[in-house]
DNA sequence: CCGTACTTTCAGGGATTTCTGAAATTAATG
DNA sequence: CATTAATTTCAGAAATCCCTGAAAGTACGG
C-alpha cells in the first residue's frame, strides 16, 4: 500500500473518531482501522508512514491494542520487524472487544456494588440506597453472566439467534407450554 | 439528604469514573449516579451542594442528561425550581442509554460504511477493502437491527431470554426440527 | 413592567489526555 | 562483544476536554 485512497482514509478517520468516544484514543482507533482493512500485515514503520504520526505513538498504540488482545502478529525470514494484522473474522474482533470491556469495566463495577451492598444500613434512607444498588447489581450481573454464556456460541448460531430477534419470545413461550403440557415444571428440567 | 454517606459517595464516585471512560464526563456521571440513588427528586441547587461543583456545571450536566433522555422532572406548587430524578426502572435506564448510543454512534457508522461501499473499486486492493468493509457493515447492521427488534420486549421477557442464555441455541435447533418435521422450509414461514 | 428567583450561556483558565522526539533498551548478526 | 536495526520509555509540548464565574436570559408574582 503506497498511500491511502480517499475511501480508506474516510473509513480509518471515522474509526478514529469513534475510538475517541470509547476509551480508545483517536490514533489507536486509526491504527486498528488500518490494520483491519489492510490486505497484508504491516510493521510499525508502514503504519507510521501511512498515517503520519510519530513512530513512538505507533509503538504505544500497538502495545495498547495488544493489551486488548486485538492483534495477531508474525515475523518474516530475514526481516526482524514484527508484522501486525487484525483477526480475519469480524465476529472475533467484536467478541474480544466486548469481552475485554466486560473484564475492565463491568467486573470492577460489580465489585464496587458488592462492597457497597455489604455496608451497614443505618437509616431508612440507607435501606432505599441499598435497594437501588441491588437493582442495578442484579441487572448488570445478569447481563454479565448472559454475555459470558453467549460467548460459547459460534458465529453462525449467534447470527441465527440475532435474526430470530424478538421472535425468540414466542419460542420461549412455546417451550414453556410444551413443558407444562408434559406436566413438568421448569425446575424439573435440569440443564 | 444532608450530605453523602461513605457508601453513597463510593457509588457516586465509581460511576463518575465509569462515565469518563464512556462518552460522558466525570461530573455528569456523578450527577446521574446521585439522581439514580436518591430517594427523592433533587433540584440543581441540591446537586450543587451535595457534589460541590459549580452551579453552571450542574446546569450543563442536567442538560446533557436530558439530551440522553435519562431524566424525569417535576415542578412543585409554590416552588419554581425543577426537581429531577432518574426513572425507577433500571431496565428502562439501560435501554435508553443503549438506544441513544445506537442512534449517536452506530447509525452514523453505518452511514459512513454505506458511503464507502458505494465508492468505485479501481484496483484489486480496493476489492479487498470493499470486502472487509462489507463484512463489518453486515455485522454492525445485523446487531443494530437485532437491538431495535429486541427493544419491543418487556423487561420480564428479556430477563427470561437472558436466563436462557446459550440454551437458546437448542431452542433454535428444536424450532428448525419442528419446521422440517412439518415439511416446511424457513422461507415458507413468513414472519 | 419591575423585582426577584432561578437557569443558561460562554469565554477563559485549569486539568487531563494524547503525542512527540530524544535517549535508553533490546535483540540479532557478523 | 561491537555494531546495527528495531522497539520502547518517558519527560515535556501540544491538543483537547472540563469546569468555573460572571453576565445574560427567562419567567413568575406583585
Amino acid at each position: 500500500m503506497e498511500h491511502l485512497s480517499d475511501t480508506t482514509w474516510r473509513f480509518i478517520h471515522h474509526f478514529g473518531e469513534m475510538g475517541s468516544r470509547w476509551g480508545i484514543s483517536r490514533t489507536v482507533g486509526q491504527i486498528y482501522a488500518l490494520l483491519y482493512i489492510s490486505h497484508v500485515p504491516l510493521n510499525a514503520d508502514d503504519i507510521t508512514y501511512l498515517l503520519s504520526f510519530s513512530r513512538s505513538n505507533v509503538s504505544m498504540g500497538l502495545k495498547e491494542l495488544q493489551s486488548w488482545r486485538l492483534l495477531r502478529s508474525e515475523y518474516r525470514a530475514g526481516d526482524r520487524r514484527e508484522y501486525f494484522k487484525a483477526p480475519e473474522d469480524v465476529w472475533e474482533i467484536f467478541r474480544t472487544l466486548a469481552d475485554e470491556r466486560r473484564r475492565r469495566e463491568v467486573e470492577p463495577t460489580l465489585s464496587v456494588l458488592r462492597e457497597c451492598l455489604l455496608d451497614p444500613k443505618n437509616t431508612p434512607e440507607d435501606e432505599h440506597f441499598h435497594r437501588r444498588m441491588q437493582e442495578m447489581y442484579d441487572l448488570i450481573s445478569m447481563a454479565n453472566e448472559w454475555f459470558i454464556d453467549i460467548q460459547k456460541l459460534s458465529a453462525e448460531d449467534l447470527t441465527s439467534l440475532m435474526h430470530l430477534g424478538a421472535q425468540a419470545k414466542k419460542l420461549l413461550h412455546a417451550k414453556n407450554r410444551l413443558l407444562s403440557f408434559a406436566g413438568l415444571t421448569k425446575e424439573e428440567v435440569s440443564e
